[in-house]
RNA sequence: GUGGCCGUAGUUCAACGGUAGAGCCCCAGAUUGUGAUUCUGGUUGUUGCGGGUUCGAAUCCCGUCGGUCACCCCA
């Protein structure tokens, strides 16, 4: 047993939990790539005046924050949006608009760690800068479905529960309520369905409201709200605003959001947001100090709780699994029979591996019945075996249970063909 | 940052003041050129770490590190 542990938060990626990232991670790039977005990616290390600037200085509590040695504040990304917006406003003449990158990388809070929750947490982040058209929320709330369903998560398990935060700016203009209680008041609706309402009753008061006429606006704000209309027409085009459900608390907790706001639930495990997102056109402007004025919007999703989602639906547990094994498996096993061909047998592996083909052998001596036992293990398609006929090679087909015959020096067009035929296997129970 | 529960073999767990154990995994053999099952044998521990109480501590107490749950927060 090492006599080290993980440092508080931190988890180790074994192969089987590093497979089951690198699908997430192929799927969002997958699904990104094909709505156009580009790839970026920041450091992981920032200063950490980039987030007071961004969030203010009480952010620091959950900022995993240190000082260098050469003394200077430093701190690990929370979240990538305020390296964005540095490097988009430091070089945005150079890039054409609307700007659409995506990115999946680590991020880091200083929080107490329980399940579903470390200091280090994967997110998957897409953001169009430099169009404020309501094109871009409806562009990137198709991208967040399209990513729920290519993972197999289908219209049953999930929902967007969208709103918009000018509905709010509205109504607290139409009650003549004062503009510095915005931040209050955002963070009371947040949290409205959650607390009792004699708590919400009594928060709302030194505001001037009654939790009465906030809850007969929220009624109020459905899908026919003219602040969704435009959203409305481009997803009913696309056939996509039946994922769509308003729903006036949501609000996100952090201060830049502008006007549109979404996130992504679950619909049967009541986990925890899966994914959220909304426009927010002032944040270049202030962290440029005004020198780039460039609408933007975005969201983010996080690995973890959608991994816990992807394990509880059947549809895409089955997607999953299947991923896994094509990532785990290899094309062929080489069996060395007689010793005294692992030389002839060390030329083929070679030959082989150099036009793509994925293979595997037993570094020493081993018996023929633990050699197709590890071939066995490895998931193999076919076992080629080397022994006192070389040099006739015989290729096994492990899924079929037949084999035949090859000359050694036809055995990679031999196993290039084999591996064209479609692989019947047992897994289809 | 606050409070509750937990930490024993690679892993899942048992032993709950008196000799540290079991299943699984792993390795080898039964089986000297073919995958399953079965059987046999084998390796593995300063009981997270440090201190205290006791004739004696995995067990009780304190501290610490880590996990987990509820707060807090959730970019």
């Amino acid at each position: 047993m090492s006599t080290f542990q993980t440092v508080k938060g931190f988890r180790d990626f074994f192969p089987e939990e590093c497979a089951r990232r690198n699908y997430i991670f192929d799927t969002w790039r997958a699904v990104a790539r094909r709505y156009g977005f580009m790839e970026y990616e920041g450091p992981l290390v920032e200063s950490t005046d980039l987030y007071r600037k961004k969030s203010g200085d009480e952010i620091t509590n959950q900022l995993y924050c240190f000082l260098d040695k050469a003394k200077r504040e430093i701190s690990l990304r929370p979240e990538i949006t305020p390296s964005l917006a540095r490097m988009v406003t430091a070089r945005q003449r150079d890039f054409k608009k609307p700007i659409k990158w995506f990115q999946i990388g680590p991020c880091f809070r200083y929080e107490e760690p329980q399940e579903g929750r470390s200091r280090e947490f994967i997110q998957f982040n897409a953001d169009i800068l430099g169009d404020s058209s309501p094109a871009t929320s409806a562009e990137l709330i198709a991208l967040a479905i399209d990513v729920m369903l290519e993972f197999g998560v289908s219209a049953d398990d999930f929902i967007i529960r969208l709103s918009n935060r000018e509905i709010w700016n509205t109504f607290l203009a139409d009650k003549n309520i004062a503009a510095e209680h915005m931040q209050t008041f955002l963070q009371i609706i947040d949290k409205i369905e959650r607390a009792r309402p004699e708590e919400t009753e009594k928060k709302l008061a030194p505001i001037g409201l009654t939790l009465a006429e906030v809850r007969a606006f929220m009624a109020a704000a459905d899908e026919n709200h003219p602040a969704f209309a435009a959203l409305r027409e481009n997803l009913t085009a696309r056939g996509l605003w039946q994922h769509i459900r308003i729903d006036a608390t949501i609000v996100r907790g952090l201060a830049y959001y502008t006007g549109t706001v979404f996130e992504v639930f679950d619909l049967k495990h009541g986990l925890r947001a899966l994914a959220g997102g909304g426009s927010y056109d002032k944040l270049c402007a202030l962290m440029s100090d005004g020198h780039v004025d460039l609408p933007a919007a975005g969201f983010a999703m996080g690995d973890v709780v959608l991994g816990i989602l992807l394990k509880k639906t059947p549809g895409a547990q089955m997607k999953l699994t299947e991923a896994l094994l094509a990532a785990s498996s290899i094309d062929a096993f080489v069996v060395v029979a007689d010793e005294a061909q692992r030389l002839h047998a060390l030329a083929a592996v070679q030959a082989l591996r150099a036009v793509g083909i994925r293979i595997d052998y037993s570094f020493g001596s081993q018996k023929v019945g633990k050699q197709f036992q590890a071939a066995e293990d490895r998931k193999a398609r076919f076992a080629i075996v080397f022994g006192a006929e070389y040099p006739e090679v015989v290729i096994k087909n492990l899924v079929a249970r037949s084999q035949s015959s090859v000359p050694a020096a036809n055995l990679v067009d031999e196993v290039q063909k084999l591996l064209q035929e479609p692989a019947i296997g047992p897994l289809i129970a």
